[in-house]
DNA sequence: GAGTAGATCCTCT
DNA sequence: GAGGATCTACTCA
């Protein structure tokens, strides 16, 4: 199993880095606990002309200010006052691109994921959706613009890949109000798989 | 099974 | 002062 390097990220083509997260390992160590999951849905935000993403028309904050920097950092922030939302920062410091990870498949870690969230027992919920998959690995608002090169939170390849077949892509969650640009086929889901979340609208 | 309301708080206007 | 890249639970059928 090896970390996955700079030049991954740094590549300009979102969507299709988007399509490679797909099986790869999220892996975060916090507090001495480890834990992991593959990524079995995400959406790419394509930065300045997409209406979805944060950084539309060049938008620059304190919040999003990651996003314009180098790709392989962490953009993390909350939602919906309740919800952290882990990012994956790519292309070159200056274009604002971000792979949101929207749900993963628990690997390593699974009795301190059912901790942090609260649950009893290992089901489909425990890292389905974006809010589940942060709270279950233990991301906060305070990683958002750590280096995905360290070793706190990280992802990593270990030869796993799902079949071409088995991925899919479809309209994104929860961005209707990014109007024509909400039906673009940015979202990237393994078909079938229990902990992918929401419907396409 | 489907649809809807409520939670809850940081960030930007 | 408003609203958001969401989730859950509860209602009703």
């Amino acid at each position: 199993m090896k970390k996955i390097q700079v030049d991954f990220y740094r590549r300009e083509d979102v969507l299709m880095i988007a399509r490679e997260l797909m099986g790869k390992l999220l892996i975060t160590k916090k507090e001495g606990i480890t834990t992991s999951g593959r990524i079995v849905e995400c959406e790419a935000y394509n930065g300045v002309p997409d209406k979805a993403s944060h950084a539309f028309g060049g938008r620059r904050t304190r919040r999003n200010d990651v996003m314009y920097g180098d790709g392989g950092f962490a953009y993390v922030y909350l939602c919906y006052g309740i919800h952290h939302l882990f990012n994956v920062v790519t292309n070159i410091r200056g274009t604002p691109h971000a792979i949101l990870i929207r749900a993963i498949e628990p690997v390593t870690g699974i009795t301190d994921m059912l901790i942090r969230t609260g649950k009893s027992k290992v089901d489909s919920t425990l890292t389905r959706g974006p809010g589940n998959v942060s709270k279950a690995l233990g991301i906060h608002t305070n990683d958002s613009g750590i280096s995905l090169l360290g070793n706190t939170i990280f992802l990593a390849d270990d030869s796993f890949k799902f079949p071409a077949g088995e991925i899919h892509s479809s309209a994104r969650i929860g961005v209707d109000y990014a109007e024509e640009d909400a039906f673009l086929p940015y979202r990237f889901y393994v078909k079938d798989n229990p902990y992918v979340s929401g419907k396409p609208r």
